[in-house]
DNA sequence: CGGTGGAATCTGGTATACGATAAGGCTCAT
DNA sequence: ATGAGCCTTATCGTATACCAGATTCCACCG
């Protein structure tokens, strides 16, 4: 593996986005700094640093003296977001797969394995997997187009939890990565390109439907 | 004015970061936190939130316990940058003329004759300028897409400093300002899309020639 | 019943201490 | 000389304690 060793604001920062993205912090709620440092058992440092990089991340506000405050989702911001997957997702995944060594290739046929694997579980937490997936696709590409990507990613997924994530639509998309994976694998672009586009719609589709109601 | 107060670590923040830009601190270079805290007066709290951010602007990479580390500039990154910008930019221009309010359009006006006021100047600093009005024109259009831009012209800035700063290549590139600002305040969001991909086409070529010295 | 003047509460920041780790130099045996 | 292994040192990452200033809340007063 890569790196093993990770400081404590890394893992503060995870632990809190996955709050943020499961809801158990809810939109509109002001984080108590002192609260969730003692519920973590860290130190101030390390959750201020987690926060502000959830604020750059687009999952938190900060007001001055007043601190940080979960970002609110809407349905602006849904379309924001997916728009910007559109225009760069799919040149990102097609530009990776060119320059993706067997290396990647294990990485993201691994990645999807996890992912599969978490589909079968009763309630396993697919929405997180299905990103690694997708990141994994991405990562050969380019470390600014990974780092976007990422941000981006983050930020669907509060709307794929919230509105999706009860339905079972794992059907199409799952067999849907499985096609993805093997173009990607082939070096096949174009074809890349193609199938994912075709599955951001899928999903901003279904996600679409889910806001009229 | 919007915010006035801003906190010790957004400055730390922003005086690092143009550090970084001018190439005050090199690529390669180690950042010692306490010689840096020092210098800017300021504790290794704020510091280190900001360091965190730059982090995440692809300004610094870190090492777990040999802390952070100015990134190198690479014609590939260059590249990158640059074709991330084509894909959003034009794109989130002229989005943002379509929701511009008056004061939206107002703002956008000061930024351009700070610039121009800038370029009057013997040696100001118009690169920072020239970022703070192509900011401007982004602003309106969401706040996700205003993050993204933020980055990759930040990223872009560097690139632009060091290679087309020493030219005086401003001619062309003051006269494409005001017509695209004119058309966004008249909301023709197709010219100002042609134009701003224009105006990305002719920093990138001047960028091309350079590197290619 | 509305305004006002504290308290109480938090945040943002400082100073300081300390364990852990990485990097470089030194010793020593070969 | 040279390479292995040890030791020193510098620095990072984190914790703790503390403080000033801003915000919020509430009780009191007119």
């Amino acid at each position: 593996m890569n790196i093993v060793v990770r400081t404590l604001s890394d893992q503060t920062y995870e632990i809190v986005r996955r709050r943020i993205l499961v809801g158990a912090m809810q939109p509109g709620t002001a984080v108590r700094q002192d609260v969730i440092a003692a519920e973590l058992g860290v130190s101030k440092i390390p959750l201020r640093e987690a926060l502000g990089r959830l604020e750059q991340d687009g999952l938190l506000s900060s007001y001055p003296n007043r601190g940080y405050v979960v970002r609110d989702l809407s349905t602006d911001e849904a379309s924001e977001v997916f728009a910007l997957r559109l225009k760069l997702e799919p040149g990102a995944v097609a530009e990776a797969c060119l320059r993706a060594t067997p290396t990647d290739h294990a990485a993201a046929e691994k990645a999807l394995s996890a992912l599969e694997a978490e589909l079968a579980k009763p309630d396993g937490d697919h929405v997180s997997f299905n990103r690694a997936f997708h990141l994994a696709l991405v990562r050969p590409g380019g470390h600014i187009t990974f780092q976007l990507m990422e941000r981006l990613q983050i930020l669907a997924e509060r709307y794929v939890r919230v509105h999706l994530e009860p339905l079972g639509r794992d059907e199409r998309a799952s067999q849907e990565h499985r096609e993805i994976l093997t173009a990607w694998t082939r070096g096949d672009a174009a074809e890349v390109e193609a199938l994912t586009v075709n599955h951001i719609l899928g999903t901003l589709s279904d996600l679409k439907q889910q806001l009229s109601t």
